[in-house]
Order: structure tokens, then sequence, then C-alpha cells
RNA sequence: GUGGGCGUAGCUCAGUUGGUUAGAGCGCCAGGUUGUGGCCCUGGAGGUCGCCGGUUCAAAUCCGGUCGCUCACCCCA
């Protein structure tokens, strides 16, 4: 056991082959994905000022953030989340950009909490954001990227969904469908966000004493989440203002039922997302069978690039954290088996072939193989139980018999079957 | 931040009502005479039983604290 002063830091991961290779995975399907929509990688600065995140993320973000003083006396802070630096990174150069901007990231963030199931001081997060154009075309397409980021990954629409809503609606049909009163409303939208997870009851007097709603009120709300669909919702509000906030929503719908992808997607007026600075259309990835937490979440935040001194700029986008949806890959069985491999693994018999084997090996190199030998003196029943260790699908044995005949042995380690070749021919 | 459960080798665990030098399997290393891997056999390394303190003639075993892990709450990337 390692001493207690250099244990890893709770809540942070150590990411030996076998784990950095499960994340490689999620990264190239990441990034294979993200290519295939068009989209561009960049990155920022993992330590940002921590203004960046106290003025306009919205609190919840600020109570766990893993900030501290830099030896400069300044405050600064690991990044939570990466949409605050991309909207100032955009801030600095949008203006002269082609629109839209399409531009993908995969951060490793942090926040200082309590780490449970999912949820950790650190991880990486696929980012996703289209920036410049508000057309609801560009929140279909984020949302599809999403989708085939998980299809990439062997999830189809019988493993996860996307549950969407629209802040406009949502807000239509509590101001005039059930008549919640303007200063009740953030109140409203923090209740609706968690009440799938309290008690009807425990909703109820909530509902009732936050956001000041009388008993037919609360009623009229909460009959709101049993309705199916975006028509069983403009048929129980008639109202101008809900068909007119429903329009985009029922577009999106459209865009994604166009590409394939209506499977995948249902809407819930139970989704409005924690984050302050969302304005339309958001959405979260769930498994469906409900066992953990969110995969991904993200929607429309048009207003966030000028709070940050930005020129304004419609904005949509996601984040998918590689925690949550590792566990699920594991869990379904989709995480590909690790093994090691070896192009070659050159087997040496006596010393005296040591300059010539590394000779080979060194050429293989340059010829852009791997290759792999023993750097002791060894028995070749144990460089031959390395090579089978190591993943070698070939051995080449160097021996003083074949060196005499100026050729090399090679075993093609899956089959058994060798044969003698001048090493010549070998790359 | 609040509460519950847990903490024995790298990993998965066993350790009988507290009682002599703490065990197994897997893994690792070495060997089974420098010409052939997967199997097998033999041997070895590796643990101050998370840490600190207390009770006791005696603590891995009981008690307290602490740290860590974990689940839930909070909150949500």
């Amino acid at each position: 056991m390692a001493s207690s002063d250099f244990r890893r830091l709770p809540g942070f991961r150590d990411f030996p082959p076998e784990e950095l290779a499960f994340r490689a995975h999620l990264f190239r399907a990441w990034r294979a994905v993200a290519r295939r929509y068009g989209f561009l990688e960049y990155d920022g600065p993992p330590l940002e000022p921590l203004e960046l995140y106290t003025e306009k993320s919205g609190d919840e973000i600020v109570g766990q953030l893993y900030n501290f003083t830099d030896k400069g006396d300044r405050q600064v802070s690991l990044r939570p989340e990466m949409t605050p630096s991309l909207a100032r990174i955009l801030g600095e150069h949008a203006r002269s950009m082609p629109k839209p901007i399409r531009w993908f990231s995969i951060p490793q963030l942090f926040r200082y909490e309590r780490q449970q199931r999912g949820r950790l001081r650190e991880h990486f997060q696929w980012n996703v954001d289209i920036v410049g154009e508000d057309d609801v075309s560009a929140d279909a397409e984020v949302l599809a990227v999403a989708i085939d980021g998980l299809r990439e990954l062997g999830l189809g629409a019988e493993d996860v969904r996307a549950r969407v809503s629209d802040r406009r609606l949502l807000t239509a049909l509590l101001r005039d469908g059930v008549g919640v009163p303007e200063d009740g409303m953030d109140a409203a939208f923090a209740l609706i966000d968690k009440v799938e997870r309290m008690p009807e009851e425990v909703a109820r007097e909530k509902l009732a004493a936050d956001a000041g709603l009388d008993p037919a009120q609360v009623d009229a709300l909460l009959k709101l989440f049993e309705l199916e669909g975006l028509d069983d919702i403009r048929a129980a509000h008639p109202e101008a203002s809900v068909a007119e906030a429903a329009a985009p929503l029922d577009a999106y719908l459209g865009h994604l039922e166009a590409m394939g992808l209506g499977d995948f997607v249902e809407v819930d007026l139970t989704i409005v997302r924690g984050l302050a600075y969302y304005t339309g259309i958001v959405f979260e990835l769930f498994d469906r069978q409900g066992e953990l937490r969110a995969i991904c979440g993200g929607g429309r935040y048009d207003r966030l690039l000028e709070l940050v001194g930005g020129d304004p700029m419609p904005a949509v986008g996601f984040g998918m954290g590689d925690v949550v949806l590792g566990e699920l890959l594991r869990e379904r069985a989709l995480a590909p088996d690790y093994e090691r491999t070896l192009d070659y693994y050159v087997v040496v018999i006596g010393e005296e072939q040591g300059p010539a084997a590394r000779g080979l090996a060194h050429r293989l190199r340059d010829a852009g193989h791997s290759v792999a030998y023993e750097f002791r003196d060894r028995s070749v029943g144990k460089q031959f139980k390395s090579a089978g260790t190591e993943g070698a699908r070939s051995v080449i044995v160097l021996g003083p018999e074949e060196a005499a005949k100026g050729v090399v042995v090679l075993r093609d380690m899956a089959s058994g079957e060798e044969e003698r070749v001048p090493p010549e021919s070998l790359g």
C-alpha cells in the first residue's frame, strides 16, 4: 500500500494502458462523428480566471468550482465546463470567421464535490457547438451529432433516448396555460427540473409555496407532464401563444425524423437543465433503463456570448461526459476487449546474433512496424513466452544455423507455421 | 456539506466465541540444462490486517476517532 501522502486525490482517476485504451475508444468515436458532420476541433486552457464562471454560469456551478488563489494572487479555477471558454475564444475571433461556426472539443473538466457513481471531480466531456446560426436546423444537427456519437459506440434506440423540451414552450404553457405568475416562473422552472425525483405530495406543496400556485393551477401544471407528444400538448392548450412557441420544437422533431433518428427522440417537458444560460430547445440523453445519470445534456444558449463580452451571437451545443457513458457501455458489454499487439518479436539464439537482431528490428521500425525483443540473453522458450505475452503476430528467429545460410525463421504465432526467408525480404 | 455501509497481498476474497511466525486463487518473478509461445510442475517476492488511540495477559477480530471507498441526499458538467 502506497503511503497516503502519495495517494491519488479523491475523485481523480489513473489511466493505466487498459483504461486509457477504453478512453481512447470513446475519443475516437467522438472525433470520427464530429468530423463526419464537418466540425473542427479546438481547445483552451484547463485553468481559467474565476470570474469567467462566477459571473455568468448561474449560482449552481459556482459552489462546486475547483478554485484557488495562484502564486500571483489571481483568483483562478479549473474549468468546470467548456462553454464559457468557448464563448471567450469566439468573442475574440468570431467576427472574422465564416458562419456557422461548427466546433468541438474534448476537454478535461473539474468540479470540487463529493464523488459518487457517475460523478467524479474530473471527467472528459465531448463538447459540440454550432455558433452563429439561429435556425432550428442547427439545433437538430447538434442533437443528431450526440445521438450518432452514441450509435458509433454501439448504442441504439433500444438503449438510449433523447428527452427534449423548449424553454419558450414551457414558459408559454406555464404563463398562459397554467397561469403561473411572473415572479413564480423561476421557482416553477427549478421545481419542474426535479419533479420526477420527488413524491407527488412534496411536489404539490413546493409548487404552492415556492411558485405561488393555487391547487387548481398545481393540478394543471402536473397534468402537463402526463401529455405525450407535441400534438397532445397543443390539443390540451389551444392558446395562440402555445401554438406559436411549439412551432420550433415541431420543426426540430421533423428534422430528426427526416434523418431517421425519430426513434431516439421524445418530448418531455420536465427537461429544463440547471444552467441559467439556456434560452430555447434543451435536451438530455438517458439510458432507457433509467439506471444511470444523464449521459449528455445541451441546448440553445443565444445570449451567452454577449454576456461574456462578445458580439451577440446565437449558439447551440451539448456536453457528453465519459464517466456515465463508460458505465453504460461496460454494462452493455460494448467496451472493446483490451489486447496488446506487436507486429514482430525478434528471438535471438546466442549473443553473437545480437547486432544482426538489433539491425533488423530497427530497419523494421523505420518501415513503420512495431517490433520488440528481449533485453537480456534468455532461453528461447522464455523469449517465445514474452512474444506471446506481448501479442506478437510474428516471431523472427535469428540463430547460428540460419545466419550461416543468410536467412531467418519467420513464425506466424496464430497458425504456428514457419518459413525461412532472407531478412531483406521483411518489411 | 449531511446521513448509511464498507476498509486483510497488485486483484478477488478466507480468516472459526479476541489466543502461537496472517492464508488461498489469479497475477508477478525465477527455475523445469541458450532452438520454439499458449498448458503443466516447482520455488520465490509481496501485507506494520487503511491510519491513530483505547479496552485486554493477548486485537485483523471489541470500542472511539481519523482518512479512504461506496450508496443516498444536496446539486448537476
